[in-house]
DNA sequence: CGTAGGCTTGAGAGCTTTCAATTCATGTGG
DNA sequence: CCACATGAATTGAAAGCTCTCAAGCCTACG
């Protein structure tokens, strides 16, 4: 967990953004456009590893991510840390620090990220004048928790092979869905194998064992801090479960 | 899961609304109460075991619930069950079936329940002509996550005894937040122990074995279908968790 | 009085953790 | 360039936790 500061960004204009071009967002009228960029205070930038929010923090800044993964997480007192969700391009955060006293997760950096910051102090404005902003973040949220309800189904309920077949899955399908596939190269899911083990609640040893098997089987490949899906069809049928069908998705 | 049909009961004044002089409750303006009122079509009663919602419904209803508990789930196709939350008087539930294409969870009746119906298609006037209405929607989304965060942490870091503890504790802090204790009587969470398995990720047998621990060591004692807390500070510090501080809440 | 649902218990099998080492790649300072 | 420290992945083995199977008990209810 590296504690430098992060790097302020200049401000891009909200029409430029490269995100916008991709095809699962929704269109913006150009009025919504014109009241996120005033919303918009400018771009950080953070490195691998670096802490985003922390549990306990009271009125932090709210983002969305524009590049890059991270994490959200909890931890109990001698250290044991669960993974609640990660973090990709397109997604919303902090919102929940505004709503309630202070923070209950923290946020970290899987890979260097950039983030666009957002006025704190508008999102009132942002209820008052436009409503279809609202709902969509009311619909971000929603799509959050009907997340967060499949993981805890996932660590309740599925053995240990189908919980991280689930998670490859699941992570597989969510960078689909930002990003296109760099150049003729397959998509790399930044993890180590000690962000699995958080993930679905194992010891770092089990959880390799496990990954081990799903290797042998041909589902994915293990490389070095990363895991590459090879067959998405059987992770679905292991683990059960085919991702959501979303239509246009917000982005704010 | 019994099936019978939902009884339609009279549609009663929301300012007269019993639930709405719980103190944990925010105030509303009349003019807000006024578009409640108007949203309202109406009541039903859910006997115990009743299925409220089911997963792949599509815009289902709306509701409040008025009184009485219940628990949302998921199942895999084999059957094994995970409960994802509880339903207590002031949750609002079915919103994810309308942000969504459909629901991904059901819901059930743990005991008898009264339930608020709104009109599903107002809701849209809602974030248009209420904002204070859509950012208590919000806040409930967000309130929502972060009892599901709290859920995951500790199906998957905690170990069977803190687990428990955990359940009861955060049921207990609920109930207690909008009932008034029944007359010199303990408040009864009405589980059984196959819900407390479910919820926790155990089987029926060693949740039963881990109840027993928690009853000789005082902290809880077991009734028919249902649990009563003994020791809620003891309870709090074996999960290492103490319920989250809110001010006022909404409730719609 | 018989049945059903919910709670208990013991025992063996199976899954997961912890402990202890080892390998390997990368990066740093001498 | 080499020695060394570090982070990540891997492996075997024993201890500990959790599951399944198999009964039995008790109360409510028709």
């Amino acid at each position: 967990m590296a504690t430098s500061t992060p790097a302020i960004l200049p401000r891009v204009s909200c029409d430029q953004c490269p995100l916008r071009q991709c095809r699962s967002f929704r269109d913006f009228s150009s009025e919504e456009l014109g009241f996120v960029h005033d919303f918009k205070t400018g771009e950080v930038s953070a490195a691998q590893g670096m802490s985003i929010m922390v549990e306990g923090e009271r009125n932090p800044q709210l983002y969305t991510v524009l590049s890059g993964w991270g994490f959200r997480y909890k931890i109990l007192e001698d250290g044991r840390r669960q993974i609640l969700n990660y973090v990709l391009p397109g997604d919303l955060i902090g919102l929940q620090g505004h709503l309630m006293e202070e923070m209950q997760h923290s946020i970290e950096a899987l890979t260097r990220m950039t983030l666009c910051i957002f006025e704190r102090d508008k999102l009132p404005k942002l209820f008052r004048h436009h409503p279809s902003l609202a709902y969509d973040i009311t619909w971000l949220a929603a799509r959050e928790e009907s997340m967060l309800d499949e993981h805890l189904l996932s660590i309740g309920r599925r053995s240990a092979r189908e919980r991280a077949a689930y998670l490859f899955a699941f992570l597989d399908a969510r960078v689909k869905s930002v990003a296109a596939p760099p150049a003729d190269r397959p998509f790399i899911l930044p993890l180590t194998q000690q962000h699995v083990a958080d993930t679905l609640g194992f010891s770092l040893v089990h959880t390799n064992k496990t990954l081990r098997r799903l290797v042998q089987q041909g589902l994915i490949r293990w490389l070095d801090r990363g895991c590459e899906v090879l067959d998405t069809e059987r992770l679905y049928h292991v683990a059960e479960w085919r991702p959501p069908k979303e239509g246009k998705r917000p982005f704010i």
